[in-house]
DNA sequence: AGCACGCCGACT
DNA sequence: GTCGGCGTGCTC
């Protein structure tokens, strides 16, 4: 009697998946085991896809049956470790099972070779020498990492407080215990110093997983983890899966960010892996932050996690000194450009003293609006719903959501009336300064100035050997920069990310502006910092400009707890998508129909929408958004599943997708 | 989501 | 007769 391999197969989307069984042809008996990938023949067409062994058995219930066309690993690539987290992603992400086991590798792994033997190194403990704080908190994490339980906690950590030594004493100690450990950073091309310094430390016993790896790099480092040969490895999102066993630590760094979240299936966010690897290994998860998130304070306040805080700055740099400017006081002063005369007068110090600036606007482009100054006709992309960004550098207008352009326009196309160029982006705000001040050199570095390879780099090393006055760019030059000589920082608009409808955009903002100024006065000399805004009296920017994030916590927390967000409850969306907007609106109708039939039971259960997504066309799909406010719970999540299954099956709705997401943001 | 099957109209 | 357009339903 031949075997049965159950399969978890590519082609299967969500509301059909399941394991497939298959007969195991009798020479493949010997190569085939859970874990390893196969070929098997799928739908009518009986084409080959791939597929992932979960489990062989004896029988199937069902008595049609096909054969496996081949066994593609010598040896399982996935262990039964990975096999059980995949399955647990599944329902807890709204994923396919092949979803989450091929987000588990690089992407492209050729494994037919032997495996070699693994060999442990042993690492020795280093000297180094702690301030007292650190000592501190590293002997409170120690015995949590020490102990054979599951831990996780929050290190609290203000900027230059020096919580990467912590976290490399907290690694030796894991490995002088014989266990592993994984860092996660949330972008390593933003981090390099951090990366260096694990680098330079741990030398081969460090693995380094990023994004500008090729296939061939990315597949040698994963292969170096899986054989052993390091046990330390730091990375990015994905690097959560690192094919090491007995973990003892995982480090989320500025946990905060929403690069830990997957904004493609599989929807997981990291922290979620790593609690689950964390609870499994019995060892230890730390997130540390400078601004934790709302929801992980949350969690340390209530016990969930024990906190720690290391409040004094390394070298005893005292904070910025934060001017906040009234943009509507400029206005009325006649001064309608990027740059308001107070940053104007900084700026020029810093010139005249040859000390350096950073300017932060969360806006690339010249304009993002380009309108006509008689009838109002707006330039909006042909598939979807932005307004196009002039760009003066190839003088186009351009959608920044998927790409389209077109030439730069005279007169408006429907009156022949002048065009007016509205709003500032990097480029127009490049373009004032070099009018305010002529005779200066101007980095700027956002995704236009960076798209080829290592122009981050060459961009940062020029404003390292001082050959521009002032750096200018996007969210990249907000985090990880160490600049000695830098000693103002700018935020041309602080506005721009506050007054979005998503829940966490204070927090964002909050966070955003304490670490751009955290920039600023890193060396001898203090550090000064000016916020541009139209609102000085809101909440987040005056608590943000004395970098106070105990008063933000609790004034946050009071709010959401007011309106009923997260953390006090768990939001899960419920994206509809489809080219015919008519239908997309009447999937929604029948959606909500059936979650409020289905959930009627439930307490705490509310259903909002479904409304618009805030850019509600792109590439000529139409998207919509419904959203289960709840208490998160298997429960639900089954509902949920069942629900999406039924909708996907449904022949009435045509043209229409639908998915889920946990854990969303607005 | 693919992909094949099948029903029906159009064209040689 | 038979080619092919697309509506329908299944996927071990």
């Amino acid at each position: 009697m031949s075997l049965i391999a159950k399969i978890a197969v590519s082609a299967a989307t969500f509301h059909i998946d399941r394991p497939y069984d298959y007969l195991v042809p009798a020479e493949l008996t010997e190569k085939i085991a859970p874990g390893t990938r196969v070929l098997a023949p799928f739908g009518r067409g009986n084409k080959p896809v791939e597929g992932v062994v979960l489990s062989i058995a004896k029988e199937s219930s069902f008595n049609r049956l096909k054969h496996l066309d081949s066994v593609l690993d010598c040896e399982p690539i996935y262990s039964e470790e990975n096999l059980r987290l995949a399955l647990w992603m599944s329902d807890r992400f709204f994923c396919t099972v092949y979803d989450a086991l091929r987000v588990m590798l690089p992407a492209k792994v050729d494994f037919k070779r032997e495996p070699k033997s693994r060999e442990i190194k042993k690492y020795p403990e280093l000297d180094t020498k702690l301030s007292s704080e650190q000592t501190k908190v590293f002997d409170g994490i120690l015995p949590l990492v020490n102990s054979d339980k599951p831990h996780a906690a929050l290190l609290y950590g203000v900027t230059g407080s020096g919580k990467t030594i912590v976290y490399i004493k907290l690694i030796e100690a894991a490995l002088f215990k014989g266990k592993t450990a994984i860092v996660l950073v949330p972008e390593i091309a933003l981090t390099p110093q951090t990366v260096f310094i694990f680098q330079s430390h741990f030398g081969d016993d460090v693995a380094v997983l990023h994004s500008a790896l090729g296939a061939g790099e990315k597949f040698n480092e994963w292969r170096r983890i899986r054989d052993g040969k390091v046990r330390v490895v730091v990375g990015t999102r994905s690097a959560v899966f690192a094919p090491l066993s007995n973990i003892g630590l995982i480090v989320i760094d500025e946990e905060q960010e929403h690069t830990y979240k997957s904004d493609s299936s599989p929807r997981y966010h990291a922290r979620e892996i790593a609690k689950y690897r964390i609870t499994r290994s019995r060892g230890t998860l730390l997130l540390a932050s400078a601004t934790p998130s709302i929801e992980s304070m949350y969690a340390a306040k209530t016990g969930k996690y024990s906190l720690f805080r290391l409040e004094g700055r390394f070298n005893e740099q005292n904070l910025p000194h934060v001017n906040i400017v009234d943009l509507k006081e400029e206005l009325k002063e006649g001064n309608g450009g990027s740059i308001s005369s107070k940053l104007r007068e900084e700026l020029q110090i810093n010139i005249d003293n040859g000390e350096q600036s950073i300017l932060f606007l969360n806006r690339r482009g010249s304009n993002p609006v380009v309108t006509c100054g008689e009838c109002g006709y707006t330039y909006k992309c042909r598939d979807c719903s932005v307004s196009m960004t002039f760009h003066v550098s190839n003088r186009r207008l351009l959608c920044h959501y998927c790409g389209f352009s077109i030439p730069e326009p005279n007169t408006c196309p429907d009156c022949s009336g002048k065009l007016k160029f509205i709003g500032a982006g990097t480029q127009k705000v490049e373009s004032e300064l070099l009018e305010i001040f002529p005779d200066i050199k101007i980095i700027r570095m956002d995704a236009d100035t960076t798209s080829r390879k290592d122009s981050h780099d060459r961009l940062l090393s020029e404003f390292r050997k001082k050959k521009a006055e002032i750096l200018l760019g996007t969210q990249m030059v907000t985090k990880g920069l160490d600049f000695e000589n830098v000693t103002l920082v700018g935020v041309v608009s602080a506005d721009m990310s506050l007054y979005m409808s998503d829940y966490r955009a204070g927090e964002k903002t909050f966070s955003l502006i304490t670490q751009v100024v955290g920039r600023s006065g890193r060396g001898e000399k203090p550090g000064r910092a000016v916020i541009q805004t139209f609102t000085p009296e809101n909440r987040v920017i005056t608590l943000a400009s004395k970098q106070d994030y105990d008063g933000f916590y609790e004034s946050e927390i009071e709010l959401r707890k007011a309106l009923g967000s997260p953390p006090v409850s768990d939001l899960i969306g419920l994206s509809v998508t489809g080219a015919d907007e008519n239908n997309v609106i009447a999937a929604c109708a029948k959606l909500r129909q059936a979650l409020a039939g289905y959930l009627r039971g439930e307490s705490n259960v509310k259903i909002l929408g479904p409304a618009p997504a805030i850019v509600s066309k792109i590439k000529k799909k139409y998207r919509y958004k419904l959203i289960v406010s709840c208490i998160n719970s298997k429960n639900i999540r089954e509902t949920i599943a069942h629900i999406i299954r039924a909708f996907s099956k449904d022949k009435d709705i045509k043209g229409v997708t639908v998915y889920a997401d946990v854990d969303i943001g607005d």
